[in-house]
This record gives structure tokens, sequence and C-alpha cells, in this order.
DNA sequence: CTAATTGATGTTAACGTTCCCAAAAAGCTG
DNA sequence: CAGCTTTTTGGGAACGTTAACATCAATTAG
């Protein structure tokens, strides 16, 4: 007992295997590889040798060697909304059936963490990144161009020319829905957009001050907001300081409908309406995004723009995956129009 | 043109910052890793070459050398469960503040995927993982023990006495609502539970039985039934066929309420209320479980079971990165006491 | 002034694979 | 059975780092 050795279980590598079967390391090696080199009798004998030795290879020492890691990087600025857990969850589902595997990191809007995020991905020598970037243009992306690894952006569309990226038109959509409100009798509309930097955010205020002056509608730029991100909370705390007058913005602001950025803006919203008591949409009518699974179940059903979240997922995998493996690199520019789900948090105003 | 290389770019390791700085690879290695052996001068000069070369260390010879990684593997069944992403979410913010990375799977209930999952990790090398396991007592679980790699499992409390594990006790949530809807009058409850086989699932089940036996009021089996996962959807499905007696239960349910074993399952029955025209809670009671943020935003406001599961994220992380860290190795049973959240969605029944 | 000590650097062998090349064995051909 | 091809195996360098050890100059002690 008190003189055992401290090193108990040797890492089984295949030099264990070697010896067991008493062949060289190449030839377990072409073994584990299906190598067509190997003899199908030794490498059935060395295959079951391995296993009975509890033996997988390691992946590391493999990557270095080849230089691939079958490990590509996913970069979000937020895993809670389900707009990008959706994401998340077709693009692993995706990847269950291949050999990749998916690092994870998120950002939370911060620059310096996303540039942190890209640094400790390229290190650990991902085959690619899929990233959904604060900002298209900020120095973070031309690290990534410098670093030469394969990328896709997710719901961004840079100038650049040379990248693949996926996304929906986020500037047709907030016309959508600006356009919508506008026919339905408003014109004063709340516009309640993300933190500002936020590629995004700037094609969705264009498209919603292009459906105002297409509608002869004077833009007034206390109607357009910043919430922090794209969350509940963040919704309900910036509409009810708007409500009560406190926070950041200040004095009465007049409206009768809210755009909004993110469904999940607009359940915050939903929850000012149950704590103050106003009613939607006979207070206000209310337009999220993304169209998220539990809109139809709130009360009242949330009008809202579908996004087509599989589809960017998997489309966006499928280009990287791709673009790793294949030298005739897509570079495919994929855009998926948003449409409008009509339901009830929007009424018609007599004018 | 025509004759330009192949291979442009030759990657920037340590060995082109040593030739640049005219100094040994061991001098470098020492300065980039603030050695206390190196010269400060020397120290200064080589990182701002290395800098300039835009050279930043490979993860991986590292790993490989130092039997590190610096990667931690998160295994879940759902990636869209608001239960499961916020736990990620705030593991993710914790991560950031280390140098740890994280590699995330997801099994979606399938054992083979889980052990695939497992295995994969097992071989990127992986410091330890954290995994919230279909059955603790599976042949993957054990497979983890031969490995001897630092886990903590999440939402299972297995009868193994080695392993550090974070959980809410299912069985008094399971209680805790049966106890209350028995309370306000109900005797005929429908349990809405997930796939038979999750560890989960069978402490829920006993909580439920459990409390009803306290109560005296007879188990009746047909009256639990197993939803295919933990979704809206899955919740809707069953729900309907449930009211309309079709797919697998058949036979017309008799009972007044439903404990269901996620918040989500709980929307998928809202949403079945809505199309089929019942009303919560006058037709049926619904409990839901995890207490997920927009429950409180329903019509009328779900009725809940809280679990803590920012805690369970920040324990299990916490205890997983002092396995790893230490030799003093936490085997800790963290148990978080789930507590009722009484909304709009039971109502008292008159006998 | 020599020996011992310190501080900074260089040399080299790992880590566990793969892959190129050489060598050996086996199978053909005439 | 010599010479050839084909199949199978073995040897060793390489992937990019770190860490143990060796070296060397400069400083200090005796």
């Amino acid at each position: 007992m008190a003189a055992t050795k401290k090193k108990q279980q040797t890492k089984i590598t295949i030099r264990q295997v070697a010896a067991a079967a008493k062949v060289s390391l190449s030839t377990v090696s072409r073994a584990l590889r299906n190598d067509p080199k190997a003899n199908k009798e030794t490498r059935d004998r060395i295959l079951k040798i391995a296993e009975e030795l509890n033996y997988y290879p390691d992946s590391l020492a493999k990557a270095l060697r080849q230089n691939k890691t079958n490990t590509i990087g996913i970069i979000f600025n937020d895993l809670n909304n389900p707009f990008y857990s959706e994401i998340l969850s077709v693009i692993g589902e995706r990847l269950n059936r291949t050999n990749y595997s998916m690092l994870i990191s998120y950002s939370h809007y911060d620059i310096a963490q996303e540039r942190a995020n890209i640094i400790s991905m390229l290190s650990k020598r991902v085959d690619g990144i899929l990233i959904s970037p604060i900002d298209d243009e900020s120095e973070n992306i031309k690290l990534l161009n410098r670093s030469k690894v394969e990328y896709v952006l997710i719901d961004c569309y840079p100038y650049y020319n040379n990248i693949g990226y996926v996304f929906s038109e986020h500037g047709k959509g907030a016309t959508l829905a600006t356009d919508y409100l506008i026919s339905r009798g408003h014109e004063r509309i709340l516009l309640m957009t993300g933190p500002p930097g936020r590629c995004m955010v700037g094609h969705f205020i264009n498209g919603y001050t292009s459906a105002l002056k297409k509608h002869n509608i004077k833009v007034n730029k206390d109607l357009i907001v910043h919430a922090e991100d794209l969350s509940i909370e963040s919704g309900y705390r910036t509409f009810k300081d708007i409500l009560t007058g406190e926070g950041e913005i200040n004095g009465h602001l007049d409206f009768t409908a809210v755009v909004t950025i993110s469904d999940l803006l607009a359940i915050g919203i939903y929850k000012v309406a149950n704590e103050l008591g106003f009613r939607i949409p006979d207070d206000y009518s209310i337009i999220g995004y993304d169209n998220i699974e539990l809109t139809s179940v709130l009360t009242p059903p949330l009008t809202t723009i579908h996004q087509p979240r599989k589809r960017i997922g998997i489309e966006s995998l499928a280009m990287l995956i791709h673009n790793i493996e294949h030298d005739d690199k897509e570079r495919k520019k994929l855009a998926f129009p948003p449409y409008l789900v009509k339901r009830g948090s929007v009424r018609a105003i007599n004018l």
C-alpha cells in the first residue's frame, strides 16, 4: 500500500498496441486508419488487441501531425436566445453525423472578448469558424482574414467580397414590419433595436427608416431606442424605462406601435404590460422578430417576422465544411428573405 | 501567376520568432511563458517581435507536450431547452474569465450518440467533462470511470460514490408539485414526464407516486405518460394525442390536472389549449418544471417548480475546474432544493 | 586569483501520431 | 530459379511546443 507507485495507469498509446501485437508502430497506425496497404488479417488482429486494451487514438497528436483538428469554432454573442440556440442545435445535430466537434464561445457584444475568443480558437487550430460577429468591419474580422482560417459569417453582410456569409435580410425584415404597421394606420412607431455597433442593428434601422420615408412619415430619432442586448430582461427594462420616463430615455415618447429586433425584447414588453396593466394590442401594437417557437403561445399571439433559423444553421455549416474540405472555395452570399407572420399583437388604428 | 508556389504562407512558429530575435527556441518559449528565468529585456524584445510577426502559440503542440488541453467537454441532451442553454450561458461566461474553452456536444437522449460524444472528447483529451447523462448507471458512465478523466454529473444522482454531482432534487420537485395540486383538491393528476431511461425521469416519477401514496390516492399507471423529449413540440403532440385519443395513448384518460417535467412541455399544453379551445386552469390545471423566464409572461402565468439553473452551472463548473487543477479532489454531492412558484395555472376544485 | 554561485541561454529529448522511404516478403513470369 | 512486380512491413523524421539538463559568462566569496 504505502509503496505503491504514484503513476499507476500509464496511457495506452499506439506503442503499447504495437508491442502487444508484436508489430511496428506504422503497422498499427495503418491498421487503425484502414489504410489499404495494410493486410486485412493483421489489421483485424490489431484492431482486436486495440479494443481489448481500450485504446483510442490521441486526436492531439494526430491533429498536430496532419494539420487538421476536425474541430470547428462557433462564436456567438448570446447562447440564451432561442434564435442562436436553435442554430446551435441544428449544427450540433449535423455535426453528430460527421467527425467534427464544436468549440463554442460567446462574446456577449464585447469586442475585446470576441477578439480573445477568435485568438483562442486560432490557437486551438480549429479548421474553421462560424461567427455571428458584433461588427462586420471590425479589426476582429481583419484578424480572421489574416489568419487564413476558413470562416463563414452569420447574420452580417459586410462589404468585403471574399467571404461567405449567410443571413436573413434584416433590412427587409424591418421594412416588412414597419410597412405592416403603417398599413394598419400607425405612424408613430417605436423601434426597439439592439446595441449600437452590432452589424444587424444598422441594417434594421435602415429598413425601418426607409419604410417610413417611403410613406412620407418623418423619422423621429427619439423613437429609435437601443436595448442593451436582445433578452427578455433587456426588453422589459428598456420599455419600462420608456413608459415611466426613467433611465436613459427621458421625456414622454409618443407612439402607438413598437417594432422590435428580437422576439425576446417583445416578450419583455409583454411582461411590462402584465405589470403595468396596459393591453396589447389595444394600447400598443407590437411586432417581434425571429418567430421563435413560443411567440405563438403568448396572449395575444405575437405578430412577428419569421427567420429561417434552421436553414441559416444548415447552410452556413455546409458552406464552412465544404470550404474546409475542398479547394474550390464557396464564397456564397446566401440571403434568406424574412416574412411577416400575422398574429394578434397588432391592431388597426382608425385615422 | 502560373508559376507561383502553392504553399505561400508558411506558419509562424516559435522557430521563426527565434530566428528573428536571434536567440534559441527555449529562450523564446520562456519569454512567451513569462518564465522567471528569462531576462526581462530580452523577453520584451522577443514579445515585440512575436507581436510583429503575428505569432500566436499552437495549443495543440503545447497540449501534447504538457498533457493539458485547457478544454472542457460539455455533453447535454438538448441545446434548445432554455434550462440547458442558461446553464451553458453561465458556464460560457465563467470560462471567458479563464483560459479554458468548451467543447460541446449533444446526444439527444441517444445512448449510442452519448457514447460517441464521450469517446470523441476523450480522444480530444479534454481536461474534464460536464455531463447531464441519459442514464446514470449506463455503460457510458463506466466508460468515463475507466478513462480516469475528471467529470461532474449534472442532474443525476447515481449510487456510485466517487463522483461529484450537482443536481436539484427532482423527486422533491415532483412531490412539491403533486402535493400542491392535491391540496387544491385534485386527485386525478396526469404526470407528463420525459423519455424512459432518462435518469431524472425515474426520480420524478418516484416523487409523484410518493406524494399520491402519502395522501392515500391510488396510483393509476395510465396517468403516467412519457413525452419523447422535453420540447414544446413534444408536449403539444403528447397532450393532443391524449385529448383526441390518438397515438400511443388509447382510451379516454380522466384527469383534472397535469404535472410536467419541463416548462416547455407545459407550454406545449398551452398550445393545445389555444388550438382546441379548452381553458387553463378552468378545464385543466397545469404545473411546469424549471421556471424558465417566459413562464411568467404566459396567460395564465404558469405555476411551476423553480430550479436554480445558474447555480447548477456555476457550482458544477467550479467543482470540475477544482478537480482538474488540484490533487485533493472534491467529490461533493450538491443538491439544490427546488421550490414551488405559485402563479395562475392551477385552480382549486370543490370536492 | 581561484572556486563557487548565480543568471541567462542553448541543446536535446520527449509528447503520440502520420507519412515518406526503404526493406523484406510474397507472388508472378518466362 | 533468376528477375520482376506487388504487397506488406519497419525505420525514422516530422508536426510545434516544453522541460530537463548542460553550458557559459558574470558576479561574489574565500
